[in-house]
Order: structure tokens, then C-alpha cells, then sequence
DNA sequence: TTGAAAACTGGCCGATCGGTCAGTCAAGAT
DNA sequence: ATCTTGACTGACCGATCGGCCAGTTTTCAA
């Protein structure tokens, strides 16, 4: 027991990733437990064997970007506020374009995801990377960054259609625009 | 029968505008028609006595704005690049806020919308409308006319919180950075 | 080898969904 | 007074959902 049991982590993964695949094709809420279960490869009884219940499957979806999120905004808040907007939206390009997935999920869920208490960490970092990468307390310049993040989450979808280099260009300069920085 | 039955029309109307709340509130697929029955004060039968479905209802909602998009694509068809650009970014920002609440609707069946043929004609619209928001055939551009319509889908939600004139100005400065024509 | 813990599953539950249908009811025409 | 028709409804249907539980299979330390 020195290590988790190889068996119980494998599962779970599996089932998270093929969670991930699933929610991005077709959604959170048209994705059932039968659906994970089936492309998991085990019950349906074994995800919830897994996982509480279905938002915790998504938590776990959800789990790595959320925590790179945390991170960022923590670095953001040891800096003057110039260069905390540049790095805001430098690594938020680059974490959009690494979890490209996973924004593509948080697309449908932003409307559900906000009284769900077990997301209230995710939805509060979220708010606070839209005030750095504001750069101000100039509600215009707020709404900007809200702006610019709306249409990245929207960029971001159709994941096939575009390379990472392509979508990382395109977000530096449609944010640069948005925000002036260019 | 010179006119329409009145009865008719005036309990049609009130489900249609009992369901463009709720999809507002709520979203569509969170709806369910014993939701808009309550709310229009009729029972769920009658909900189906007027339209074929529940698709039926979301036509119903999305119908005046469909046609506004039709008519702005048809009137932009007949104008050079430029000028067709020009129209496309003023008259949109005008139909967005004008159609807010439907805009608002729009943002969680965008998935769906694409695979219902009914509403063939309005994606058609859109990527037309599209294609004069970028006034180039090049991908870069186009690519930012999609990011600037995924940025001002965002922003009309949370509807109460915003005037129209709020949101008019704050359309037009993002769409014009982001597309280069301020 | 064995026994207990971990991993897993089939079957069931109550709730809710979109949708159907037979029939009620008021109103206008004859 | 009777009939027709449009508007409307309660009751019901099959499907599917998330979730639960009793019980089976697998794994692994002793």
C-alpha cells in the first residue's frame, strides 16, 4: 500500500479520460453515466464505485486545468500590476491551448457550474485572472477581459480543426487587440 | 376566420414568451415543457397543441432574430467588401442588443443547433455574416470575426446588469479593435 | 492456501423527460 | 335546440436519467 493500487488508478483514469471525450463531443449534461461507463469499458456501477456522483466525474475532468488556474493567479498576485497582466495572459494562452478540452467542456457548464458549490474555487480564480489580465479597475477595460475571454473559450472549440501552434497565434493577437498590448 | 382566432394567437404568444425566459434563465435543455406550461398558465398538452414539439417552441423563440439575420446577410450580399463589412459590424451589434435575450438563448445550443435541420438556414446565416464581419478571405481575419462574435455572445448574459447603451458601446470598441477598423 | 479487503457488476428504484390520445368544454352556425 | 369545430386538458406511455445495493469476482498479504 506503499503506492495506490495500480488497478484502482488505472480505472479511474480511464474513466476520466474517456469523460473528458465525451463531454467534449456532445456536452455535460447529454453525456450520461452509461455513456462513461460503456466507453470506460466497465459499469455504470463501477463509475459511481469511482466517483460520488456525476459532478464529481466532472471535477475530475475539470481537476488539472483548475489547478494550473490556482496556480497561475497565486503567481499573479506577487506581482506589480503591469507585469501580472502580461503574464496573466501570456500562461492563460498557453493553459487554454494545453486544456484545450477541458475549456471546450467548461463552454457548456458555465451557466451550471456557478451553484455548484464544489466549483466555487474554480469560478472565484476565474474571476480573479479576469482582473489581471484587465490590467485596470477601468470597468471598460474589465469587460474587455471578459470579452477576450469569451471569445477564447469559443476559439477553442472544434479541437480537430486547428493545430495548437495556430490557436496559440490567433489567441496572442485577437487578446493583444482586445486589450492593447500589442 | 378573416383574422387569425385571437385566443389562438394570444395564448401562442404567451408560451413563446414564457419559453424565451426560461431558455434565458435556465437554458434550453434545462426546460422542460411542463416548465413553459406552468409559466404560460396552460398545461403541457396545450404546449404541444401549438407547436409540433419542443424544437417547435425554440423555433418559435429564435424566429424574429432569425429573420433580422437573414435580412442583414440579404442586404450585405448586394455591397462591396468594404462597405458589406461595415454594415455587417454596425447592424450586428444593433440586432445583438436589440435581440439580447435571444442572443442569451443562443449560447448553449450552439452544439445543438448544428445538427437540427430546422435551423439549417440561420447557421447558414451566420457564416455568411461571418464572412463580411472579416471583409478578407483571410483566415486570420475570419478567424477573429469568430472570435469577436464568441466575445459578444459572452457578453450578453447576465442580462439585468448591463443597459443596452452599456452594451452597445462596449460591442462596438471589441469589435472594432479586434477587426482593426477603429 | 486461504481469507479478508478491494474492485466490480446486474438489477432495481423513483423521478422526470418529451410526447400521445381520448375526451371535455365553450362558442358560433344552422 | 342541435351540431360542429377549435381550444384545451388529465391521464398515461415508453424511454432514460442518476443513483443505490446486495452480491460476485479478483487480488493479494499472511
Amino acid at each position: 500500500m506503499a503506492v495506490t493500487t495500480p488497478a484502482r488508478e488505472r480505472t479511474r483514469h480511464e474513466i476520466v479520460r474517456q469523460a473528458m471525450n465525451l463531454f467534449q463531443a456532445g456536452g455535460y449534461n447529454a453525456t450520461s453515466l452509461q455513456d462513461i461507463a460503456t466507453a470506460a469499458g466497465c459499469s455504470k456501477a463501477t463509475v459511481l464505485y469511482h466517483f460520488s456522483g456525476k459532478p464529481a466525474v466532472l471535477a475530475a475532468v475539470l481537476e488539472p486545468a483548475a489547478a494550473d488556474v490556482a496556480e497561475l493567479v497565486k503567481a499573479a498576485a506577487q506581482l506589480p500590476r503591469a507585469e501580472a497582466q502580461e503574464l496573466a495572459i501570456q500562461r492563460f494562452i498557453d493553459l487554454a491551448v494545453e486544456h484545450r478540452g477541458v475549456v471546450d467542456v467548461l463552454q457548456d457548464i458555465l451557466a451550471v457550474i456557478e451553484q455548484m458549490p464544489e466549483f466555487g474555487q474554480l469560478v472565484a480564480d476565474g474571476m480573479r485572472l479576469t482582473d489581471y489580465m484587465a490590467g485596470s479597475d477601468d470597468p471598460l477595460e474589465r469587460d474587455l477581459a471578459k470579452f477576450a475571454i469569451n471569445g477564447l473559450l469559443g476559439e477553442c472549440r472544434h479541437s480537430g480543426e486547428r493545430t495548437d501552434d495556430d490557436l496559440r497565434r490567433l489567441c496572442d493577437i485577437a487578446l493583444r487587440r482586445l486589450l492593447r498590448r500589442a
